[in-house]
DNA sequence: AATTAACTATGACTATTGTCACATAATAAA
DNA sequence: TTTATTATGTGACAATAGTCATAGTTAATT
């Protein structure tokens, strides 16, 4: 892989590992991702996998972000979640020994390393913790697949994309003039709620006219986070 | 926990053992089990855990069928997926070290092992295979609830409905006369699929007339099952 | 800077699905 | 068996959400 810069994060120093799936590796495991991993840059557009493939590794996320979404019918994208820095993708097919069962897609400019899948199996034979790890992050997205599921299948389109803005806010946050730091397009928020984009455009100049958002361009301004939650209702 | 039978099934010999996730644990580590489940069985009806509980362990089904679910807005019930002979619920919970997201209740009379989390815990740790075969359930559970969201998003209540029965006949399989080996009530089916028990009836009665299926109070008939195929788009 | 393409916005209309009301049937409990 | 309870079925209606057409904007490309 072509590296656009010169700069190639060490993963022992880098930032993103405290925190990661990969805390409980150890020095030397750490050095053998560093030694075959691969790292490059991806503009917005670019696809890092698609559904269907074998894949013959994995990704961290170093910077920007990421949509990872499933084709539906007549080609229509159901965003399933995001991936920023510090996250692994396409893990799950690895673990499974199936195809990919989603595509992956750059939402803002992202620096990404690439972990053969090889690594992935033997540290999850041998690292006791590491596995362990795993088998959390796994059951935790399982726990949310299936509250997503129970939304989806219960809340109105109004629902879903309050709280769809609530999520964005809590994972991706606001800047310091509470605008959310990121921004989709109509048709991306359409596609995470699961709804037709002129629905989302009809119901986010609804929100800005009670004086919920404001937008300008694909930014948006939060002015009540807690009418949101009400909207949303998250808490019946 | 009371026994209302005589005999309990050694997990050693037990038909469940060989297909399940535990094909990968030792001799010792299947004696652990054995000595320390407990077995009982359940009444349709009983719930097995509910959601928001922390739960001591998890549990193996023997026979019968379990339900789990979410309860959502109003107390709708989201029905997420089944369980059957062979199946364990309530790992991912103890896995991820959270409380229960879900609630089991038994749809058919079942008999059930309740298996303590410190084993659970304990043998993905020290068992390689059995972590990876842990680890590939979870990640295959994880691409049926991405599909799941993607279809419930995407597709009409009519073509979800037709998916759902033939999910159940690949899932529970039919009897010598074509009936589905697994009776729900409509309240049930609208559960699954996401819509009100009224549409259900309406959709059913409408399969009904195109011939597809025939009715005989909750047991479904399957006269046409490509026809199913077809209805739930499954091939776009 | 000019041109193209993609995205946003809005209205009008339609289709789908949900809600309410009520009747009947089936099942469980007394 | 009788009674209560729960489930099923159907019609009428309302609300939600999707589709299509069209125009204006913005962003990307040459």
């Amino acid at each position: 892989m072509k590296q656009k810069e010169i700069y190639i994060p060490f993963c022992d120093s880098c930032a993103v590992r405290s925190s990661s799936v990969f805390k409980n590796l150890s020095r030397e495991e750490i050095e053998l991702i560093n030694y075959e991993k691969e790292f490059r840059h991806f503009n917005r557009g670019e696809l890092l996998y698609s559904e269907g493939a074998r894949l013959s590794g994995f990704f961290c996320i170093n910077s920007g972000i990421i949509k990872i979404y499933k084709t539906g019918i007549d080609g229509k994208e159901q965003i399933i979640r995001f991936a920023k820095k510090g996250d692994i993708i396409a893990y799950r097919s690895i673990l499974s020994n199936e195809s990919a069962c989603t595509s992956a897609k750059v939402i803002e400019d992202a620096a990404v390393c690439h972990i053969p899948s090889h690594l992935l199996i033997q540290f999850a034979k041998e690292n006791a913790a590491f596995s362990m790890d795993v088998m959390k992050l796994t059951c935790q997205e399982l726990g949310e697949a299936n509250a997503y599921i129970t939304d989806i299948a219960q809340k109105t389109v109004r629902e879903r994309l309050a709280e769809i803005i609530v999520h964005l806010i809590d994972e991706f946050g606001l800047d310091e003039e509470n605008y959310l730091r990121i921004s989709l397009t109509r048709e991306e928020l359409a596609n995470i709620v699961g709804t037709a984009t002129e629905s989302v455009i009809r119901l986010l100049s609804e929100f800005k006219s009670d004086k919920i958002i404001e937008l300008s361009g694909r930014k948006i301004k939060i002015l009540d986070k807690r009418v949101l939650d009400k909207i949303s209702n998250v808490f019946n």
